[in-house]
RNA sequence: GUGGUUGUAGCUCAGUUGGUUAGAGCGCUAGAUUGUGGUUCUAGAGGUCGCCGGUUCGAGACCGGUCUUCCACCCCA
């Protein structure tokens, strides 16, 4: 049998490891900074409770857990026959994998009520799973790095997620990171206004992809849906917005004087755009784009994501604003807002613009040359002085051969290998030969302390 | 879910219109070098050609299916 690994998941070498950690602890640095605190979820949960939260395309995209023992029990002869999959799955499977942090969450709070207090500010950083098909920066297993507050509407939180945002990327020296914002109150409102309120999701998805298949595509793409052609001519105001952030806002606040939920929205991000550029970021770029929609449907006021034009690549980030988002867990009236990093994708950013620095690869300082019994217990018992002091030493498990030994230590990148035999021991010196330099030198065990005690 | 693409040694890949025993580079193991890695030289090990079926006297190559890789769409981090 061929070892493998499932479609759309990965190993991680060591070196991956690292790098990986060192993002995760930095958006984690980041996030305590700004007050947030962590907590888990299951890797899996009940099917009910992420069922029905994602739309369609997300019920197929879920990965469902077979119900053990004979899951075949509950189901009827006649759906089996008719194989029908709606009836059938929610019988064999009562289980699935977390599809995002977001809806657990929601859960965890509803159900943590008492314990909490709010505004409850969490953040969490968990591997979540998807059934979609890979491709360039799309895997079916991958992690999120998510931070919300629940149980506030200022919009200071919306502050204060995009100058997180900022933090993050400026510490990892990701610049020329843009982050786009809008408001889900503004889409409303155009909807309104050319009389397409019936089909907002339509509208809105179709709005999204301006960018990606241009006006006509959009306009194209909205006729199929069934919008009028009136519709579509009272949009077209949108598709010439000009100028700054605020002068963009001016435009759609004229052109929205009749809704009020748009003018809500304008207001809204007025807030936070202002606030903004009195607060300044450090090195991402904010830009209003009011043909950001972002798929998921919960979403009811402010929405975000993050891009870098640096790689092709979908969006590093994306979060925003939901009113509702523990209603359907029958908490109601909680606002909650939050963003979420994608951890593999800012990975293949940094790799692909070579951003990480060396020394988040933590190879082995030293390496003691095994040359027998007698030889290895004197090596050890300089190795444990060493670990005491934190620094990382080996020694090689047998008395292989010299250049085994030797070639060992080169491949693992170890700065220094530490030759103690017989004539070295009789006088309690050590030989160090510096790998990276080829130099040797003879010293006693406070100079060798000394010597691989001290950065690098 | 739709469309395309890929699969030959541990890795990267050659392999002619179908024709004997499937190759290279790198890597690996050993030796040259019994207390010194990287460089060099020499030798060696390593492949049911993704899998199943079909066409053929004969298939790594052609056909069908299936799995896999990567990419695009849908959607998304």
């Amino acid at each position: 049998m061929k070892p493998s690994i499932p479609k759309g998941t990965r190993d991680f070498s060591s070196s991956e490891i690292a790098k990986r950690r060192f993002i995760f602890e930095t958006i984690q640095e980041v996030f305590e900074c700004y007050g947030f605190e962590p907590i888990e979820t299951p890797s899996f949960e009940n099917s009910s409770t992420l069922m029905g939260k994602y739309g369609e395309e997300g019920d197929r995209l879920i990965f469902k857990i077979l119900n053990s023992g004979n899951y075949l029990q509950k189901v009827t002869d006649e759906a089996l026959e008719k194989k029908d999959l709606n009836q059938i799955s929610p019988k064999i499977s009562e289980k699935a994998l977390r599809y995002d942090l977001t809806v657990p969450f929601a859960r965890y709070v509803v159900q943590h009520q008492n314990e909490l207090v709010f505004p409850f500010k969490r953040y969490q950083i968990q591997p979540v799973w998807r059934a979609d098909r890979p491709q360039k920066g799309r895997f079916r297993e991958f992690y999120q790095c998510d931070a919300d507050v629940v149980g506030s509407d200022s919009l200071w939180q919306e502050v204060e997620f995009v100058s997180l945002y900022d933090a993050v990327f400026s510490k990892l020296r990701l610049d020329d990171v843009v982050i786009r914002i809008n408001n889900r109150k503004i889409l409303t409102g155009i909807a309104e206004l050319i009389g397409a309120e019936d089909k907002l999701i339509d509208f809105t998805v179709a709005l999204d992809k301006l960018d990606k298949i241009g006006r006509e595509g959009v306009l194209n793409e909205m006729r199929s849906k069934g919008l009028s052609e009136e519709a579509l001519t009272e949009l077209e105001p949108v598709f010439d917005l000009t100028g700054t952030n605020l002068e963009q806002l001016q435009a759609m606040e004229s052109m929205l004087q009749d809704s009020e939920i748009g003018m809500k929205g304008v207001e809204e991000l007025r807030f936070v755009v202002e606030k903004l550029e009195e607060l300044k970021l450090d090195s991402a770029r904010l830009e209003l784009d009011i043909t950001l929609a972002r798929g998921l449907n919960y979403y009811t006021g402010a929405i975000f994501e993050v891009q870098t034009d640096k790689m092709k690549l979908g969006s590093i980030g994306g979060g925003g604003r939901y009113d509702d988002l523990t209603g359907i867990f029958g908490l109601k009236g909680m606002s909650g807002v939050g963003i979420s990093f994608g951890l593999d994708r800012i990975y293949m950013v940094l790799e692909e613009l070579d951003l990480f620095s060396e020394d988040v690869v933590k190879k082995p300082k030293a390496l003691f040359v095994n040359f027998g019994e007698k030889e290895a217990l004197y090596a050890l018992k300089a190795i444990q002085a060493l670990r005491r002091d934190g620094v990382r030493a080996e020694l090689y498990p047998s008395s292989a051969k010299m250049k085994k030994q030797m070639n060992y230590a080169d491949k693992r990148e170890i700065h220094f290998v530490v030759l103690a035999g017989e004539e070295e021991m009789n006088t309690g010196k050590f030989g160090v030969k510096n790998m990276r330099t080829g130099d040797q030198q003879n010293c006693n065990q406070e100079e060798l302390m000394r010597l691989l005690g001290s950065k690098d």
